[in-house]
DNA sequence: AAAAGAGTTCATTTTGAATTGAACTCACCG
DNA sequence: CGGTGAGTTCAATTCAAAATGAACTCTTTT
């Protein structure tokens, strides 16, 4: 496939000179991941990158993505690592080059969101939270029932979250 | 209360002289939840707001909260409309100035991160992919049985996270 | 009704994350 | 081997989103 460049989002223009489907299936599939990526805090560009792969029948080279996405080759490398080890896309090493296809399953983002980035934040903070307990002693006791539950809370979305997770993932599995 | 700003997080010092243990407390959940807030791709600030308003045992005013992070009262005003737009502050008129506090319970962050951020994004791009569908015909035979499914891939994906969005709530509602 | 102060607005500025691009590495081929 | 080109790296740049702050509005107080 020649790597010709998306056409730009361009005014109306003339609405009968239909486009090649291909190219709007692209644009679309671009376009909606590029906004998934970004909800949860993701670059638009690694949505890009899913979504042009999403959308190709076969495995796209490294060149012929950044081409189409008019994007640096310094971005579609670390766009294409960022999601390779999220999990999202496959690299077949063909030769000097490889080529690059998109996991279609809902599941593997989701895994690979929550492992990569969900896991280890919470970690953290029940880190943090864990060095507060025992400075609630220090606290006047007219306050510290009230300190002491907004710990447990907090405590309380941890052991939920953790909870959570192994069921939604369960739930997502299927196909 | 004084609203006296939260301290620099300054290199070790003294590590004898005790600091307040209040402080903290604050410390530790403004940048709990200032994470938390990043993660899913809002402002660090709005998560400070919250993470501020949910170490304390009483409401605060916005000039305190402003004063304590150390932020401009435009962006304290700023960050107080989005977090009770998404419910997940409370605001209690009191004469000339009103006071916040935070709601504790996890689920009316998720209910609120799903009603303003999830919900009308799925639904633009449930109709972007709708437009899709009749491109289907003009493609050429060969490749249209591969667009279909990729087509179809996504709509799953769409009403699986439809289907999924009450379970999710209802097993974080309880507390 | 004037003064004071809480809260909002929004044009400008800041900042930090994403992107670029040029220099590099490395594997393959002739 | 030496050349070619795929892929990586990272300092410098760009850019969009967030923060600022001064001017404003509206409500309360005297």
């Amino acid at each position: 496939m020649p790597a010709t460049p998306l056409p730009e989002k361009k005014r109306p223009a003339r609405r009968t000179a239909a486009p090649l489907p291909e190219a709007a299936f692209e644009q679309t599939l671009v376009e909606v991941f590029s906004e998934l990526a970004d909800l949860f805090g993701n670059p638009r560009s690694h949505g890009q990158i899913y979504g042009i792969l999403f959308a190709s029948p076969e495995p796209l080279t490294m060149d012929a993505i950044a081409a189409r996405l008019r994007i640096s080759k310094g971005s579609a490398s670390q766009g294409l690592r960022a999601l390779e080890s999220l999990g999202a896309i496959e690299r077949e090493p063909n030769g000097r080059c490889s080529a690059y296809s998109a996991r279609l399953e809902l599941k593997v983002l989701i895994a690979g969101f929550v492992r990569q980035r969900l896991l280890p934040r919470l970690s953290s903070s029940q880190s943090l939270l864990a060095e507060l307990q025992p400075l609630l002693a220090e606290l006047p006791a007219t306050r510290r029932p009230d300190y002491r539950l907004r710990l447990d809370r907090v405590a309380k979305w941890h052991r939920r979250a953790l909870q959570f997770l192994p069921i939604a993932q369960q739930f997502l599995k299927s196909k």
